[in-house]
DNA sequence: ATCGTTGACGTCAACGTTGTCAGGTTTATA
DNA sequence: TATAAACCTGACAACGTTGACGTCAACGAT
């Protein structure tokens, strides 16, 4: 049905190898015959078939994002930033949805992957409980060059992330310096790297301003707007002389702004509250939200750029340097959440 | 480097053809050979390559989604819902996203698909402005099926919303029911279709109970929150006595009920508000927000069956039914927010 | 007049599969 | 025992491109 080389070099009165130098400006050819050829495929409609080129040159300028989650705000920034770099370097992009973030039909994905000869593929899925497991089992050089996002670094693995121990240290820091001496948290799932790296960083600034970050000022949620109301009816039972709350997202610190109302408290002079993400709706919050911002958008894009620098490297014989692990510095925000009044 | 169906057949001594059919289950083989066949198979970690199987049943399996704005919580949805129908039909997924609603690369988009040999498409980039017209110069019948979300029907297309006009007027309704009398609503960019038939479903649904659409009741937003606020305040200013008001994202009623706070007015008591998309955020806003629900996962997952069924009749040179416009109802959510105390 | 050089093409094989068809061997039937 | 039928396998060409190499004419220099 569609016009192919063959056709247009037939239409064109030359061989199939002239119209293959047309259309990829290779070589050299005379200004007549080019006109001629450029006649024929503007007048079948000829396009290129990128399967066989790819077949001919073993590289399919094709990228895979395994992700989960992507109706949620983080993930969803993430894709953004590594469509946007693929982009711009030329390749085309497969995605994968995970149904579940443990869903084990990782082999299915990745044999999928390679049979269509991708040449990387940046595996977006958050890290949590054993769902990387399959890794010490696996022999990375049967893949394509492969990037993990936010997870703890192993050996031989590149690796790109944010900071989100920082940004728990960078919150509770702040809350710290405001003065305030009964500093709880709601944790997300503790199952998530990100959750666990966000309390590690809370507990590190009490630490190291000789507070205690007793048991009793932590309660573990998961990431919604629910959970963080629930999260606050827990803390204030358990310390109902707490000042501040490290909520460890936006959606938590919501709930968690709720409840408080609920308690006739004041935000922020009776209670402070800093949330993690900073996604758009925090900053319309009643009152705006003090929070950790992450450069997700950047994130996406340095995971392709590394990636694509690992591509390049393995073509060339060259061992890529895969232990590249890659921390990114997020930015605290700072609204009247958290500011005395 | 990766090993071909030649590599397996010399280990195993047979012919590539008998490796294929091996592979792909066909034919007759005898229980001996195909052991010893899977064994090779093993023995080399043999992937196939879809890149030249493709080439031989010219058709790749695979779709490409079109799309912007998957860093919002609707278009995101959407595209999970696509990608697991995708899944389930057993086609790959290519993701194509543009820098601006109004991108104007779709020429390139559109090649480059084309020659990536995509079976189908779908085009989920929200149509505002004039971001259509390169439909009217297009022969479609150069394309491969394709398909439109969130649009006015055109002839000859394939089309699948969310009945916005719909949601709207059920949204309003619902005021009227609870005896509100002056009800406001903030829409969102008018440039944008879904805002538009929000907006008609509102002025509709006044009309129908004999009550006026004033232009002083109707404030053009943005979708975010920053953009509820201010609007909220115009309203405000503009109709002091208003007493309900139909916001047209759960964004923008967000920023309405910060605004109404800050000025005084108890939700719902004084002031009624209903929004629209049910973020899951929605049902922890104070008080929990009324909205209207879109199930647009499963618009997601009917776009690829639609597509699917063009597909398979393009296959068998049937004329598609292209003309399919199928409009979803949305669904009212009523929690406190708009419950007359 | 001869010889290289350059420009402007074409020929052929290959990329990794699979469909078609034909060949050979066994098994069942007359 | 002959004959058809079923079973198993291989040779070959093709899918649409492109790289390597070859050809041939035109040109300027010797």
């Amino acid at each position: 049905m569609t016009a192919t080389l063959r056709d247009v070099a037939e239409l064109a009165g030359v061989s199939t190898k002239t119209v293959s130098r047309v259309v990829n400006h290779q070589g050299e050819i005379s200004e007549a015959t080019r006109e001629r050829v450029q006649t024929a495929i503007d007048q079948l409609g000829y396009r290129p078939n990128i399967l066989a080129r790819s077949l001919i040159h073993r590289r399919s300028n094709t990228l895979a994002v395994v992700a989960w989650g992507i109706d949620y705000f983080g993930p969803s920034r993430v894709v953004v930033g590594i469509e946007q770099q693929a982009h711009e370097f030329g390749y085309s992009l497969f995605l994968n949805l995970l149904d579940q973030p443990d869903d084990n039909s990782f082999t299915q994905v990745l044999d999928s992957l390679i049979a269509h000869q991708v040449d990387g593929i940046i595996w977006a899925v958050p890290e949590m409980g054993k769902n990387r497991a399959w890794l010490k089992s696996t022999r990375l050089s049967d893949l394509p060059p492969i990037i993990f996002m936010t997870m703890e670094s192993l050996p031989g693995i590149a690796t790109i992330a944010i900071d989100n121990w920082d940004g728990g240290r960078q919150a509770t820091q702040h809350l710290i310096d405001q003065g305030r001496r009964k500093i709880g948290i709601i944790t997300g799932p503790m199952s998530w790297w990100e959750a666990r790296e966000r309390f590690a960083g809370w507990r590190d600034a009490l630490l190291q301003s000789g507070m205690v970050p007793f048991p009793e000022l932590v309660v573990e949620g998961e990431w919604n707007a629910a959970s963080g109301e629930q999260g606050m009816q827990t803390l204030l039972a358990q310390v109902p002389e707490i000042d501040a709350v490290f909520a460890s997202s936006d959606q938590i610190a919501l709930g968690a702004l709720g409840t408080a109302y609920k308690n006739g408290l004041r935000v922020p002079q009776d209670l402070a509250i800093v949330g993690f993400d900073n996604i758009p709706d925090s900053a319309c919050y009643w009152p705006p939200l003090t929070t950790v911002y992450q450069q997700l958008i950047e994130v996406g894009r340095i995971t392709v750029q590394t990636l694509h620098t690992m591509i390049e490297a393995s073509r060339q014989f060259k061992a890529p340097d895969k232990t590249t692990v890659t921390l990114i510095k997020p930015e605290l925000i700072v609204r009247a959440s958290s500011l005395r009044a």
